[in-house]
DNA sequence: TTGAATGTAGTCTATAAAGACTACAATATT
DNA sequence: AATATTGTAGTCTTTATAGACTACATTCAA
């Protein structure tokens, strides 16, 4: 796969990630708290730099009360 | 994680891969073909047996050209 | 009925995430 | 000014996915 899309997919949707957590105010290791994901793999994950598994993604959504596709609608382009 | 509700989640996540890729007439190894994903892989992951990384989800998706969003697009409580 | 395609479950190695921590500089609070 | 919180980047072990194959029974088509 092409390298700079899976970096970007990446990027988004911890940009995702990083918009319903502040909207709900909490910090990193509040949204820990929440949820079984460690408070730095939380801050990895916004910053693109972990190819995260989908339980993982589940476990973000239910400590930010969301459904799991909310962190992955964004706009995205598949042109290779 | 409630092992029940991961396996639900998987479990979804699979019928929905299945339900596109076959809307599109696409066998294991067609999808495989479209995108660096192993066929066998992709049985594993449409019945639940796997729990992909989102980049693999990617990948999937833009073999089925498809937003990844639409392979979380289901109905998912989230009782603990 | 012969042969191709299909779904499925394995194998194996390399790589990366999970999970639980630690450290620390910068920012915010008291 | 002193303290607590926050974001970030590391460490380490365990575990599971990625990736590339193989095998095989079943289904489908020539």
């Amino acid at each position: 796969m092409d390298k700079n899309i899976a970096d970007k997919f990446l990027s988004e949707l911890g940009n995702k990630l990083a918009t319903f957590r502040k909207r709900k105010n909490l910090s990193y290791r509040q949204l820990a708290q929440l949820c079984s994901v460690d408070h730095s793999k939380i801050s990895k994950i916004e910053k693109g730099q972990i190819n995260a598994q989908m339980l993982t993604i589940l476990e973000l959504a239910k400590g930010l009360g969301i459904h799991p596709k909310k962190l992955l609608d964004f706009e995205f382009d598949f042109e290779d």
